[in-house]
DNA sequence: TTACTGATTGTTGAG
DNA sequence: CTCAACAATCAGTAA
């Protein structure tokens, strides 16, 4: 169809239809992967800040779906290496999943949120002396002095069966 | 060798 | 409310 129409930018079409700070184009790289352009640094300290544990940001439904597509359509297509593929086919189908059946997979997503929000908790405690303090040193009071984390959540998913009464999916888009 | 590219949609974060 | 960038993937291409 129109590969480009809302490459990134214009996700939602809605609301507006003057809505196309970028159509196309191409989106002139979307900005992903900074070069971690690190000459005059001389020292590896101050600036470049990086993130010690930048909390990604969950996947969504589709790519939940997604993860789980392409094992699929890899599995019968051993010799599509196009990224591309799985995209638009996933796209497709993706959209032709019901309500009923994106359900897991928001599900999913929507966990996957919680944890987010939680990651983000305790990265935004990090950030929190972001004031301009550059210098690491100065860290004691807000943070922990231990120096080991990482340790909790490590419960594996319980089917919670909350409801699951409609057997019949309809395709109830709208 | 390292980083970006494509292509999908959804979500999140900031303005 | 609106915009913009990014999330996974993976082989190929560029510098």
């Amino acid at each position: 169809m129109k590969p480009g129409s809302r490459s990134k930018g214009v996700t939602r079409k809605e609301t507006k239809e003057a809505l196309k700070p970028v159509d196309d184009k191409k989106l002139g790289k979307r900005k992903v992967a900074p070069p971690k352009a690190d000459k005059t640094k001389a020292k590896k300290e101050k600036k470049a800040k990086k993130d010690p544990n930048k909390p990604k940001r969950p996947p969504s439904a589709f790519f939940v779906f997604l993860e789980e597509f392409r094992k699929t359509f890899k599995k019968e297509n051993p010799n599509v290496k196009a990224v591309s593929a799985v995209g638009k086919a996933g796209g497709e189908k993706w959209k032709s999943l019901s309500a009923a059946e994106k359900a897991p997979y928001e599900a999913k997503a929507a966990k996957r949120k919680t944890e987010y929000e939680k990651l983000m908790n305790a990265y935004n405690k990090k950030q929190e002396s972001s004031a301009d303090e550059g210098d690491e040193a100065s860290e004691k009071s807000t943070s922990e002095v231990h120096d080991d984390e990482e340790e909790s959540v490590q419960e594996a998913d319980e089917e919670d069966d909350e409801d699951e009464d409609d057997d019949d999916d309809d395709d109830d888009d709208e």
